[in-house]
DNA sequence: CAAAGCTCCTGACCGC
DNA sequence: TGCGGTCAGGAGCTTT
């Protein structure tokens, strides 16, 4: 599923597409995905200009020459396919999947939305999801929406171990689940959670107000580190990323806990065997003698 | 108010 | 081979 990373790939691959072209159409081969689809959707996109796109959490972030902004969120199994258009009807149209590996195909069933750009040929932009856990938001100029509760990109300087630990404080659930709180930390999925916490050597289980300063600070130096690994890597991808053949991708092989179940415990000299609990209803992947 | 639980959805996977 | 059951999970919503 994307996490973080992932979506700064999908943003990447799209914005030299989509940026300071104009939507000629939309269609919407349903009502909802998620959530249904803002009202005037289409007339509120359609003769309007992508200026700029940007990620912010989850988020994919396009601001409109409207003032308007058009959020999209990937869910689970969100991914965007750019076919080229081409004016030779003969041709089938050359499609770029806009996932960190090539992973197959999609089923068009699945394809909800799709944007006609500007251009010549114009690039054809395929919103496909399986599970419709995603969704797309406009936003009023100036509106802030699901953006408001958003807590500090992990990336930038709003994040750190002393502003980590201010929001940790507060807390008394585990600190697993806090990381996955977007008003804690925004962007960090379940995948990438498990990963920091077993390369900062903190149990899963720790109340978050116990997590010391210095803990903190070893926290949100992994936490950056594991993110800009997989951005660096193209972004990791799963089975919902994968194509029909299961093919996983490469970043796949440096998780060090997670899916690994019954593994041995990646780290020199540590006897411990990886494994699996659920804590709210999510899978946690840990080392149960390296992580205190 | 915080925190836990429930829910949406489909495809992959497993066992019979 | 086919069928049914289980699982995965982001985040909004409901319940405690």
């Amino acid at each position: 599923m994307p996490e973080l990373p992932e979506v700064e790939t999908v943003k990447n691959g799209l914005a030299p597409i989509m940026e300071g072209r104009t939507f000629k159409s939309v269609l919407l081969n349903r009502k909802d995905i998620r959530f249904p689809f803002p009202n005037d959707f289409i007339t509120r996109l359609e003769g309007k200009t992508l200026i700029r796109l940007t990620r912010r959490a989850k988020f994919l972030v396009a601001e409109l020459s409207s003032g308007e902004t058009l959020l999209m969120h990937l869910g689970m199994s969100g991914r965007f396919t750019i076919e080229a258009g081409t004016d030779d009807p003969g041709h089938a149209p050359r499609s770029t999947s806009l996932v960190p590996i090539d992973s197959g195909n999609t089923n068009p069933k699945h394809d909800h939305v799709i944007f006609t750009m500007s251009g010549d040929p114009p690039p054809l932009i395929i919103y496909n999801d399986p599970r419709r856990f995603g969704f797309m938001e406009l936003l009023e100029k100036g509106e802030l929406g699901r953006m408001k509760d958003l807590g500090p990109e992990p990336l930038s300087n709003q994040f750190s171990g002393p502003i980590l630990r201010d929001a940790l404080t507060k807390k008394k659930s585990p600190i697993k689940t806090a990381l996955l709180d977007q008003r804690v930390v925004a962007g960090l999925g379940n995948i990438y959670v498990c990963e920091a916490l077993y390369d900062s050597k903190i149990s899963p289980f720790r109340k978050s107000c116990d997590v010391s300063q210095d803990e903190c600070e070893t926290l949100s130096h992994e936490i950056k580190r594991t993110l800009e690994a997989a951005i660096k890597a193209g972004g990791s991808t799963l089975k919902d990323f994968a194509g029909v053949d299961g093919a996983l991708g490469y970043f796949q092989h440096r998780f060090k806990v997670y899916g690994h179940e019954e593994h041995a415990c990646p780290t020199t000299g540590c006897k411990g065997t990886i494994t699996r609990a659920k804590q709210s209803g999510r899978s946690t992947f840990y080392c149960p003698h390296c992580q205190i």
